[in-house]
RNA sequence: GCCCUUGUAGUUCAAUGGAUAGAACGGGAGCCUUCUAAGCUCUUAAUGAAGGUUCGAUUCCUUCCGAGGGCACCA
């Protein structure tokens, strides 16, 4: 394995740096972006002229020989150029064991032990009942789904975990909007869009109406008491609506969770947390308990519990930190947000800090860009979304005109282009880094070429086709060919590719990883033909079989299903 | 006003302090009698501004300009 290679290589720059006498703690070893350049090379030498008190050149040379002193037989040869890298090229015949191992692996193939042994928790998604599943839940599962398959190709045990805003004050507007529209029994989907407009009803008279204000917050006491029976069943109505609806969704984008918690529940807990540590969180005005964040370190002071005694978004994530723990003892838990609650998350830490240190520094907070529309960004307040649901649909829609009808019966198109649309959708998302926002454009950010999920999946496709047609002919990856091309290294650097996403938790350098594999690999497929019978067939072969596990195995740790045919 | 994030081709995104800044879309020119044209080949075009640190800066620091978010009872 390369990254095993890699790390190798490090240690013989490490000790060929101290039998010139030189201590380094770290030595960079990266892979040039040019491949005239070497498959690795250092800069030790420039870092460390310095100190060596020659040139850099002069320090390379040295290193040089004191690595060819032992020859070891994966490395071909070294070179030095320009201001004084070290430049490593690897011998063919260990390129070639390398992908042999890799096409052994299979399904392995890109895995790592880095987290061996511990428990993860990863949380996301994060609907609310009572309110529209929009494109920005649709991001945090995204990226939170890709998150949980990474940490588990790393070797942590792995739980999905959900948290969905059961009460609060949404709920109370939406249930005030629910009891201003007219009645009807539409079916499940009317039902939801009944619940979206209701809440922006309810949101714009919280806003304009002093009335419709003090009636909301009326609600929203009687959803924490209990005490009205015809609010409670509008309450349990409308939950059980969202969240069935919520599942066929989940169901769509492939996410199963573990574990469901609830605002009711954290929040209930939270607010008993905050009671019991009067030392920590203190009075504020009007009645509400506050936690004075340090205006040192930039923390505002929040309040925990307001002025009506109900405990707020910080109460219930305190809350959730140790509920979570009572029902999954991890490791780490990673929670991943929009960007929005940031402030609010650096003083929840702080203050978690104090409650609960240990939990504090498992706890990594991950936040999301938002998803802007290019006339702006969405809100939910006045209406103005667009939903999950129409999203998919839309894309679907799209994705079969693209489909034989010739080659796939109906309910085949239908499933694939329901693959093919999440896979687009999935992958505009994952593309690029995590915290950034998305200017979402239908056309552009859902396209099925270039830079997209279909192109990824197509290429999978085809790969699966070309061996397909191979049938039974051998496949061997020590088999005659003459160098190494580009498209054999590649494939070898998958499994640094997923130690570096899962160290950054970041996806995206998986997404743009299988884009230059596949790249490179439709580049080889237009001017190269496979299966000619030649003497290189069977090497051919066994490049073709790595791009698909490789396709595979990534196109999984994005959450993005890989069809066989497309 | 203060804090956080951010500024890369016309557009949407990449680039662990390294060597010639990499893609896609769009524009221009080609390629389907060979394994899937959701493809391939060629071409066009960018680091907001000014300083600083460094052998080397898109990356780190400072200032300015622009964008997004936050700044006590919504999440």
């Amino acid at each position: 394995m390369l990254s095993v290679m890699k790390e190798k290589l490090e240690m013989v720059v490490v000790e060929a740096l101290g039998a010139l006498g030189i201590e380094a703690g770290v030595v960079v070893l990266e892979r040039p972006a040019d491949s005239s350049h070497g498959d690795y090379a250092t800069n030790v030498a420039l870092a460390y002229a310095k100190v060596a008190g020659i040139s850099p050149r002069e320090l390379a040379g040295k290193l040089v020989e004191k690595i060819l002193e032992t020859p070891t037989e994966e490395i071909k040869e070294l070179e030095i150029a320009g201001p004084g890298f070290i430049n490593f090229r690897l011998s063919d015949e260990y390129l070639a064991q390398a992908l042999k191992d890799a096409l052994e692996q299979g399904a392995q193939w890109g895995e790592n032990k880095k987290l061996e042994g511990k428990k993860v928790i990863v949380e996301y998604t994060d609907p609310n009942p009572f309110k529209e599943f929009h494109i920005g839940h649709l991001m945090s599962n995204a990226i939170g789904e890709s998150i949980s398959r990474i940490v588990k190709a790393s070797g942590a045990e792995t739980r999905r975990a959900c948290y969905q805003g059961d009460v609060g004050m949404h709920v109370a507007k939406t249930i005030w909007g629910i009891k201003k529209l007219s009645e009807g029994t539409p079916h499940l989907a009317t039902l939801i869009q009944r619940l979206g407009i209701a809440y922006s009803l309810g949101a714009t008279g919280y806003e304009n109406n002093v009335e419709a204000k003090t009636e909301i917050i009326e609600i929203n006491k009687k959803i924490y008491e209990h005490s009205d029976a015809q609010v409670d069943e509008l309450y349990n109505n409308g939950l059980k609506v969202s969240l069935d609806y919520f599942e066929t969704i989940y169901k769509k984008l492939g996410t199963k969770f573990d574990y469901y918690f609830f605002e009711s529940k954290t929040g209930e807990f939270g607010k008993k947390v905050v009671l019991d540590n009067p030392a920590i969180f203190e009075q504020g005005e009007g009645g509400a308990i506050v936690y004075k964040g340090d205006e040192e370190k930039g923390l505002h002071t929040r309040v925990f519990i307001n002025s009506e005694g109900l405990p707020t978004y910080e109460a219930k994530e305190l809350g959730l930190a140790k509920i979570k723990y009572d029902t999954y003892p991890y490791d780490a838990s990673i929670v991943i947000t929009g960007n929005e609650v940031n402030a609010y998350f650096r003083v929840l830490l702080d203050a978690m800090a104090k409650v609960f240190p240990d939990l504090a520094l498992k706890t990594i907070h991950i936040s999301h860009g938002m998803l802007r529309l290019p006339t702006g960004k969405m809100s939910s307040r006045t209406g103005d979304v667009i939903t999950a649901e129409s999203l998919i649909a839309d894309t679907k829609e799209k994705a079969r005109t693209k489909i034989s009808t010739e080659l796939f019966s109906s309910d085949e198109q239908d499933e694939l282009a329901e693959k093919i649309a999440i896979g687009a959708i999935k992958y505009s998302i994952l593309r690029q880094a995590s915290g950034k926002d998305i200017i979402f454009d239908f056309e552009q950010s859902l396209s099925f070429e270039g830079d997209s999920g279909p192109y990824l999946q197509y290429t999978y496709a085809r790969t699966r086709s070309l061996l397909e047609k191979a049938g039974g002919k051998t496949i061997d990856a020590l088999g005659v060919h003459t160098g190494t091309n580009m498209l054999h290294k590649r494939l070898l650097h998958f499994p640094e590719i997923v130690l570096r996403a899962n160290e950054e938790r970041e996806p995206h350098h998986i997404a743009t990883y299988l884009i230059e594999l596949a790249r490179e690999f439709n580049s080889f497929y237009g001017n190269t033909i496979v299966l000619d019978g030649k003497e290189d067939e069977p090497y051919k072969l066994a490049l073709v079989k790595a791009v698909s596990q490789t396709m595979k195995n990534g196109l999984s740790l994005l959450g993005i299903s890989a069809p066989e045919r497309m």
